[in-house]
DNA sequence: TTGTGTTTTATTGCCTCC
DNA sequence: GGAGGCAATAAAACACAA
């Protein structure tokens, strides 16, 4: 308790209002706390019962002022508040005694550095969901960025092979009675994969649309079938970050196991069906 | 010194729980 | 119905630029 200190405790019970001289009730009326200098100031201590109970003086001579906690005061709560956000009646009544307030000061400082802490709550939750909005949205951008560039290359690819397939009928690599893929059946194969990948993986709630970021093919491993080639894309049966191969290009890895329609029938047989894809994601 | 914006202390009213 | 929590708000105290 400082020292030469009035507290008035609207509080004990809401509109039942009290006045404290350290933790001595006093019978009084009114509505705040007032400094002893401001008491003296205006009129002196001892005002008598009849004084006090008289409404106009009272608040005439008497305006609203607020007493702030001292240092130390705030200290402690501010440790104590650390501990334990809530607070129990009889830590209340212990704290109370230990800084000289009244059990009210000191539960209504614990309801506003509560309200306070929330306030930061949520501006840190908002500054998380920001940075991480951001991170997202250009990892986007790019993946969008290579996803052309990888559709053009399939594009040119593609005419080359139609090329090669005009000129040397007999080639022996691939099979003639089969077409080479057009490019608008490839993309949506790869889009499809990365749809199942996003919307349970990492990223959490995810949800593509046509213009999400999609997975980038960036090299196929070397197990081509001599007489058929992939049609669609098999289940992605390994997955590998960065932190696993040790690279650190931001990209996030997938092996996929690529295979045709009609090869995925042969697997039931047993058979070689496919080839391996190294995808990642730019992230 | 003064005007203005921010922080802190306190009140009020409503809600929930026991 | 009382106690305690919370949101909204008031107002004193404080900080600071002009």
């Amino acid at each position: 308790m400082e020292s030469g200190r009035l507290y008035f405790d609207a509080s004990a019970s809401r509109g039942n209002n009290m006045l404290f001289l350290g933790n001595t009730e006093l019978a009084f009326r009114g509505r705040s706390m007032i400094s002893m200098e401001e008491t003296s100031k205006r009129r002196s201590f001892f005002t008598s019962p009849d004084e006090l109970y008289d409404e106009e003086y009272y608040e005439k001579q008497l305006p609203e002022k607020k007493h702030r906690l001292s240092s130390e005061q705030v200290h402690l709560l501010e440790k104590s508040f650390e501990e334990e956000n809530k607070l129990e009646p009889e830590r209340k009544t212990q704290l109370a005694k230990k800084l000289g307030l009244q059990p009210r000061q000191v539960a209504v400082w614990f309801q506003n550095r509560r309200a306070r802490w929330k306030t930061k709550q949520l501006e840190r939750d908002y500054d998380v969901l920001k940075s991480s909005y951001d991170t997202l949205l250009s990892s986007y951008d790019s993946i969008m960025k290579e996803n052309e560039k990888l559709k053009s290359e399939v594009v040119s690819l593609n005419e080359k092979l139609q090329v090669q397939a005009k000129e040397v009928p007999e080639e022996p690599l691939y099979d003639k009675k089969i077409d080479p893929l057009p490019v608008n059946d490839i993309a949506p194969i790869f889009s499809t994969r990365v749809e199942d990948h996003l919307s349970s993986g990492s990223v959490g709630s995810a949800v593509l649309d046509e213009d999400s970021p999609q997975m980038v093919v960036d090299s196929v491993d070397s197990y081509f079938p001599t007489d058929n080639y992939g049609g669609c894309v098999g289940p992605a049966e390994r997955a590998q970050s960065e932190e696993e191969d040790g690279s650190d290009d931001g990209r996030s890895y997938l092996d996929v196991f690529v295979v045709s329609e009609t090869e995925h029938q042969n697997h039931e047989e047993g058979e070689a069906l496919g080839w391996w894809a190294n995808m990642y994601y730019v992230g």
